[in-house]
DNA sequence: CTGTGTGCAAAGGGTTTGCAAGTAC
DNA sequence: GTACTTGCAAACCCTTTGCACACAG
């Protein structure tokens, strides 16, 4: 089967049609970095908005992709790893956002162990967001 | 001298304004929790909001206070610490936000040891966001 | 065929900008 | 007196909701 976006959205229990697929596509292009309302607009010009704010959010319930805070206060969204689902999101990685070039990167690899709180506290889960200059605008400079 | 709050802004080059009183009151009265619009409606409910941002925006610029970043994707506030002014801001502190009472609280003490990057990275700085339930919270339920 | 997805229009909320009047220093 | 601050109106996003039509399964 040839189909790899039809598959992967019925993998995720969502129905594969025309704009979903595009907009999967899009995420499947961008490789590890995080996609915002810019981004969709360049890469998908005809794009309804409010049908991409619905299609992101059912792409979201069903485990196919996460909102990645980044600092900006703008929202963005990156593919999931292979473990979510429609029953719930299970991520380890940080966002890195560039100063130079604005991009939302997922970095790879283990957040560190987990920060200690104040008696009574009980954490459900945490995020780490960091700022400064990935290796192309690092070394542009 | 008893005038504690015209002190701090005149520390901070801000000029003391009946409105800048009021709002760097109320951080003072909000422990070390952060404040979004809807607890400045409650607290200062005949504040304009335009003048309400202006402010925010001056002191933020002027290291009285932090946008305390909590991943419910509206800005909050907090009071800042001594080390911050108009040079820069300074914070080692993660912001938890509670699923019961929606309050995002500054904890004290010390981050982890900031996290790796990949080769050719540069970070220039982090924020830690915690998610779960506060001690009042957890102990209701 | 049935339930879901799409597109357009309209509404909603938060935030910013322009400008005239008021105020701190 | 001068520069900064305030308040109101209007404008500007971004996002959500309602509804009729189209489409996947």
């Amino acid at each position: 089967m040839e189909d790899v976006l039809g598959k992967r959205l019925a993998d995720h229990k969502l129905r594969s049609t025309e704009i979903r697929r595009q907009v999967l596509g899009a995420f499947l292009q961008s490789g590890n970095h995080a996609l915002g309302k810019l981004e969709f607009e360049s890469k998908l010009p005809d794009l309804d908005r409010i049908t991409l704010y619905r299609t992101l959010r059912s792409f979201e319930e069903k485990g196919l992709i996460h909102q990645a805070l980044d600092g900006s206060g703008k929202p963005k969204y990156a593919l999931c790893a292979e473990q979510c689902n429609h029953h719930g999101h299970q991520h380890d990685h940080a966002h890195f956002r560039c100063d130079g070039c604005a991009k939302t990167i997922c970095l790879p690899g283990n957040l560190n162990e987990a920060p200690r709180l104040p008696e009574g506290f009980r954490m459900t889960k945490y995020y780490l967001v960091i700022e400064g200059l990935c290796d192309g605008c690092a070394e542009t400079l």
